[in-house]
DNA sequence: ACACGGAAGTAACGCGCGTTATTAAAGCGC
DNA sequence: GCGCTTTAATAACGCGCGTTACTTCCGTGT
């Protein structure tokens, strides 16, 4: 079923069905002409062929999305945010995932320049610098949830400090004063803008933060557990009435250092995660208040800024950042 | 860069390029004319176009993958199945999201046989029977974790029966003997075939099956605590010793109406989950022993499907039941 | 009557590549 | 020296389509 037989059903060239189907400005179609046509492909069931198209017009339609893992809830956000953009304006997405593998990841590249993206959107699942192989730089690229070392591609990155800000400002606003903080691992840029929006949400309130409730942890709800135990057990009127995780499941783990010292949420000790994994936060008991990391707006954004970039305009900003959203539930 | 400068900057003909890079059988090229070409090739960084060569060849190697959501975890896993498999057989996968909108859904095939996909994978989030729009029937496809209501497509099913079967096995060799079932809604596939397979571990071990033990619930932790609570108040002597939830959110639930009336896991009640959702079953305390839905594997073996359908072999089997594996944890 | 401009439609080229049919050269036996 | 096979390489066609340049036809004004 190609052109030709459209065109030879409906008794007129193959240049005027082309015409029809791509509203050509300027091609002058009678009505009458233009229905013919249609009923044809509608009789014949055709379709037109979109790899045909693209090596015809010179615009493959495609845009690239590498991602360290395609499993995890990261992934499939970004996955979402960046398919429904860009299917929205008809361009499409070729997937792949390194694995953290090297080898893989400029295999998937590869395969990414032969279909000819026009476009390319590197996403990790945590916020940190990266190096792209030399070969991304033969396409526009935009980084999503990293940065490039080098300093020289395009990123999308969440906004840490004021997650950290709103996530402190939150238990501020319901009355608590000490409020301890169980942050990520202390070297990475997640931790450290958080820890920036915690300090600067207290000065605000004018409190001097206490380093001493400040507790890093290694991103598990064990870690976490022993981190909250280390905080609960502190002298009672020294006791944070509230804790602020660095992630969902290190929250899970501060649940259960509270619950198994009698401790009610959020009455006695109120707490606040990030990330909002779904599958924690809403079916902890209580449910967990949590900072969500703006995947999906960073995937939309993503493609926006391609399709720019692949249009030829110029980027008004070499790095945007996103607000990450307080989900409230009732864990504060 | 096409092949024609790599042509011209070895001296040969477009025609031996495209030998070499084929390795057309047949084609007799002597050692030093395939290296000046290798060579040409990459002194130009020439990449073959994807695109052309699927038009002149007329394999688009492409498939489609269509699912109801992007985000959750069971879409990502078929997703990293079908996908790993399909790159290592360099092909590709266009991957749509229906939303669970039938117009969405029929944009999504649309363009899908637009691309000339060799095939069409079809996956649900939940086990149940479907119905496709027409257009599928164009192109080679495969249902998976879902089948058609209609009888006609092949599919691929997660085995319920032997999962529900392995769950119950494994708490009766822990010495259980009243084991409690929070099912699922009982009218589903999921649901009947696992209570199929709990009913028959009792009974291979002698039990007859008690009816009151086998409470419905509802797919969240909520209704399953209720649940929970009914089986666990009921008299002492006649209280279960084991629960075997219908998933892993509820077996959460499950977990706090036990730990409420200061039992503990396994000791006093051993709990089994289903689905492994990871970010669950991992991280809460103890740990879940669960039977995971074989997402990744059902993925793989869908794309295996489809290209021996898309190379016009025939099926052996038009249906394929996978297994469900058994994670031991630490809650049995 | 003629030139002219616009409407309606088409032939023909090229996108980058796979493939077939064909040619040119080289080797070989006699 | 001549036919014949093998080796090495190429010209040419087609995949399905976008696009440019061109033709034909008709109505209008003079």
């Amino acid at each position: 079923m190609t052109m030709s037989d459209v065109a030879r059903h409906a008794g007129v060239s193959r240049t005027t069905v082309s015409f029809v189907l791509n509203d050509k400005p300027g091609a002058a179609i009678p009505e009458e002409t233009r229905r013919r046509i249609l009923e044809a492909i509608d009789e014949l069931g055709y379709r037109p062929n979109a790899g045909a198209r693209a090596l015809a017009a010179n615009r493959s339609g495609w845009f690239g999305l590498i991602t360290e893992i395609v499993t995890g809830p990261f992934a499939t956000e970004v996955i979402t945010g960046a398919q429904s953009r860009a299917w929205g304006d008809r361009r499409f997405l070729l997937i792949a995932a390194s694995e953290g593998d090297p080898a893989q990841e400029a295999a998937a590249l590869d395969q990414m320049l032969e279909h000819r993206v026009e476009g390319l959107l590197y996403a990790t699942s945590w916020h940190r610098a990266v190096t792209l192989p030399k070969a991304a730089r033969e396409v526009p690229t935009v980084l999503v949830n990293c940065y490039d070392a080098e300093g020289e591609l395009p990123c999308i990155l969440p906004d840490e400090v004021s997650g950290g800000y709103k996530a402190t400002r939150r238990l501020l606003d319901a009355g608590h004063t000490r409020i301890g903080f169980i942050n990520l691992d202390p070297a990475i840029p997640a931790a450290i803008g958080r820890r920036e929006g915690y300090e600067r949400a207290l000065r605000e309130a004018g409190i001097t933060p206490d380093p001493s409730l400040v507790v890093p942890g290694w991103a598990t709800a064990d870690s976490a557990y022993t981190a909250a135990c280390e905080l609960l057990d502190r002298p009672a009127g020294d006791r944070p009435t509230a804790l602020f995780c660095g992630n969902d499941r290190m929250a899970m783990g501060a649940y259960d250092a509270i619950k198994e010292r009698g401790l009610r949420i959020p009455h006695d000790v109120a707490v606040v995660g990030f990330d909002n994994q779904e599958l924690i936060a809403a079916y902890l008991r209580p449910k967990l208040t949590t900072l969500a990391l703006p995947f999906e707006a960073m995937g939309t954004k993503g493609i926006d800024m391609l399709a720019a970039l692949a249009a030829g305009q110029p980027l008004d900003t070499r790095q945007v950042t996103i607000d990450c959203p307080l989900l409230e539930r009732s864990s504060v």
